[in-house]
DNA sequence: TGATTTTTTGCAACCGGTTGCAATTATCAT
DNA sequence: ATGATAATTGCAACCGGTTGCAAAAAATCA
């Protein structure tokens, strides 16, 4: 079916080598063999087959993009910039939803057998033993937006979500607020769990604070809107810092339907600083997360490590920083 | 690196042919057999290279997952619903990012080098150009979401966009609106011509009925809002058919910041049904693509076209529905 | 110009599998 | 037990490329 070395180095008048030679970056070609080469090439349509040469070179250009975020608006936005990211060097994302998933198992024996060049694991949400099951299995791995860790076992990239809690802690407090919540994501993701963390190790023993907490089931619309509507039933508490900027949104909606208002009634601050909260009709005081650089940094990350694979893993950390919005009161 | 077929024939005994026959459904082992090599690759970790037997049979199972909508929301769930329903059935989704990209030839190039079995273009407002340069590269296509056609070049399974424009406009005149318009996407959109198109069809020569039009730069939420803030500085409809959903929250918050309010002062209805339409602070009545479906159909059309290549190209078209909620005054 | 060095080219083996064919082995009927 | 038939196995060629090596050609030097 389609055009194979063979038949243009046939038409061409030339060996086989001297086609693939054509066709490889840096190999040894005169120009004028160059250029008969090419222009048999053009006239049957010929383009190698990026596979068959895979199995020489080792290299496949493949890269296994793998999540289980697909119902976070945000992950579109890291969706678009990690195709479009890996695209632009060549490199071809090779998508992997981990969805309904458990067990990393299958998902590491499909890579293999696609011999992907690496992996990148785009999640909070996931189980640190994901990154770790395709390391073990000889690949190499970027976690964007896992947890970092002083000693990394894969390469991180992402954001200090302790630092996150306090920062959100420290912004209540300057507000004035004095009886604040955490409202986490699933207390599974160690994203929820570092946020709460930090956010409590803020307010500790802090005087004339208080502090209380409850958990989302998701980072979703539905979930944030589900809890806050449990809370407001009992007496709120003044200010909440939620798991994400979804969640925020739907915890928003929740307080607006009971008929109380923010910020004067409640404040809300969130984490991302998702496209949807500069909406105007949301205006969500945030918690930026630059997830631009994030994903610039482990395409460079996993680039690095595609010409060294023994290179020692690291944890790279981006700053975050408070996007004032209009859901919390302004400083006194 | 990989443990390879020799190595396992090796270790068991037997030739190559018979390891390669007992990972190879359907062909002739006897139980001894298989249970020998199944033990030796156990025992080295063998999987086999899905890309090498590829050159032989002629299949990756690679599906080129080609788009260019990375900013509307909704092409999440899209997303999800392609990757599980292509992972269901052993494929695997090598995804494509159009955004920037004004010439087919190279991503047909692309996807031709990695010899993906198929393609699946997932986008309304990709020129039907695209999907017919994979057709004329011998590369079985479907478009979702593409313009449908009583003949049609390629397999397209969509809605009618004529027929929901039509819908669109006799809602709106059920509700007793005289005054109406409609704000489309980009006019480049056949999706955004198509609704046009059937919205003016139906309100035509209405008596006692203005019509009036213009369209926005994007299917997206500020390019709604400049155009509504635009449309608001002299006198507005009094009901707004609206490009998609997310152009039309972006209306929402342009008319709320304004003072107006919705639907006691003006009357929007959206298309798609994206899962944010039913979120409790945007409550947007609109009309529901059966996105599900027309994933689920693109699946099984892109399957039946792997089996039988020269199938001939087919429209399907899923009918959609109007959501009742709250940006449309009621029925009188 | 001829000897020497450098560059270009083709040969042939290889990457990790698959598969048609013929040889071998197992199964069955008589 | 015997021959006929069916199932299993191995050989070897092939899929579409790459690459080390040696031969051939071109470029350089004296």
């Amino acid at each position: 079916m389609a055009i194979t070395l063979k038949e243009v180095a046939e038409r061409a008048g030339v060996s086989r080598s001297a086609v693939s030679r054509t066709f490889t970056h840096g190999a040894s070609v005169s120009e004028k063999m160059r250029r008969k080469v090419e222009k048999a090439a053009d006239e049957l349509g010929y383009s190698p087959n990026a596979l068959a040469s895979s199995l020489t070179t080792g290299r496949t250009k493949l890269i296994g993009l793998v999540s289980n975020n697909f119902h976070n608006p945000i992950f579109l936005q890291v969706f678009d910039l990690f195709t479009r990211g890996l695209q632009d060097r060549g490199l071809r994302p090779l998508l992997v939803n981990l969805t309904d998933e458990i067990d990393p198992a299958a998902s590491v024996r499909m890579l293999r057998q696609y011999s992907v060049d690496g992996v990148v694991v785009a999640s909070s949400t996931l189980p640190p033993g994901f990154a770790k099951a395709f390391r073990d299995a000889g690949v190499p791995v970027v976690h964007s937006f896992g947890r970092f860790s002083s000693s990394p076992q894969v390469h991180v990239i992402g954001i200090d979500n302790v630092e996150c809690g306090r920062m959100a802690a420290r912004t209540l407090l300057e507000r004035g607020y004095t009886n604040v919540a955490f409202l986490g994501g699933p207390e599974s993701a160690t994203s929820t769990q570092d946020r709460f963390k930090g956010f409590m190790q803020e307010l500790q023993g802090k005087p004339g604070v208080t502090v209380t907490h409850s958990f989302a089931d998701a980072y979703s619309f539905d979930a944030g809107r589900a809890e806050m509507l449990r809370l407001l039933q009992s007496q709120p508490a003044e200010a909440y810092f939620c798991g994400d900027d979804v969640l925020s949104i739907g915890v928003l909606s929740a307080i607006k339907d009971s008929g109380l208002s923010v910020p004067d009634d409640i404040g809300i601050i969130g984490l991302n600083d998702m496209e949807m909260a500069r909406w105007q009709n949301i205006d969500l005081t945030t918690i930026h997360q630059p997830i631009r650089q994030i994903i610039q940094s482990s395409i460079e990350s996993m680039e690095a490590m595609l010409t060294d694979p023994d290179r020692q893993p690291e944890s790279r950390i981006f700053a975050c920083s408070i996007v004032e919005r209009g859901t919390l009161r302004p400083l006194p």
